[in-house]
DNA sequence: GTTTCTCCTACTAACTTGATAGGATTTAAT
DNA sequence: ATTAAATCCTATCAAGTTAGTAGGAGAAAC
């Protein structure tokens, strides 16, 4: 499961990204608008913010805001700068490698076979979508919840 | 990551897959082989055999096997035996499902969206494998160690 | 110079993980 | 019968993680 921090962060982000680029955004509008707590958000923002995801302006009309398009951020990156590795096993992390202490021979281990498939194929999603996807997506559903007959990928007539 | 229960779980049920399944196998032979400490390992077999996959005999000359076969014991159903599930969120999780706390509209959030893709894609693949192709991994990978040139799913010559 | 925001560090309660401890129980063999 | 060797069961524990909170220092607008 994701941490409440990653959840929270992505959260954070969309919420900044829907907002107009030029103004910045005060926590206590996103810890009200998405029920996070005030002062932990604090802490998640900050983070985003050494990460390179988020920059901010100090004092009184401060804020945050993207520091780099809402294309540019992966959830993988997001996800990682929380949780650690994507990997369910040491042995299979591209970012995070490491042996398994107790390996005996990795090239032949059955086990690291199956999780690096498993690996591949969550990594290739989290590292493929972005913010911006969240975004695409949201749009998306909401078009369909107004208007649930229209089918997007059909154009075929009953 | 997986848990070490988890991962001990999998190895344990690899050696006892590869036993004489008329023979019990001792929680000491396992410990040995695969560098489980003892007494923990004695719990997770205990929590698999509760679970319906392994059976025990007791008293002198007792040990465990298994009780089905090894292609019906899938990587899915031991991962969420110890570990819990496997979707990232609540929200997408097939055999644990819980909606978010603090989400309120489902159907059209974004972030579900894509963790239910996420969760899709895992849980197809360890939900499909099995203790059978760990098994049949490690033997293809021995012989492709043991015959680096000799390419199984190529027949082209050079 | 006061207000309103970010920034930073430290702390904490509750929970989880990865074990270990100590024996009770069961069975086989002597 | 006794003993040896195994599972079974519950309790405990240290260390680490998680999900926050506390308290203020620093920066900028007014």
């Amino acid at each position: 499961m994701l941490s409440k921090k990653a959840k929270y962060g992505l959260k954070a982000l969309e919420y900044i990204a829907k907002q107009d680029t030029t103004i910045p955004v005060h926590t206590s509008d996103i810890s009200l608008a998405e029920s996070i707590p005030r002062k932990f958000l604090e802490t998640i923002l900050l983070d985003l913010k050494h990460d390179g995801i988020l920059k901010s302006k100090q004092g009184k009309s401060g804020g945050y805001n993207l520091l780099i398009a809402p294309s540019d951020v992966t959830i993988g990156r997001v996800v990682r700068l929380f949780d650690g590795p994507i990997a369910l096993l040491p042995c299979v992390s591209s970012n995070y490698y490491e042996p398994c202490d107790d390996c005996e021979n990795e090239a032949v281990c059955g086990l690291k076979n199956i999780f690096s498939e498993v690996r591949e194929a969550t990594g290739s999603i989290l590292d493929k979508l972005s913010l911006q996807d969240i975004l695409i997506r949201e749009e998306a559903l909401k078009r369909k919840k107004a208007n649930p007959n229209k089918l997007k990928s059909s154009s075929k007539k009953k």
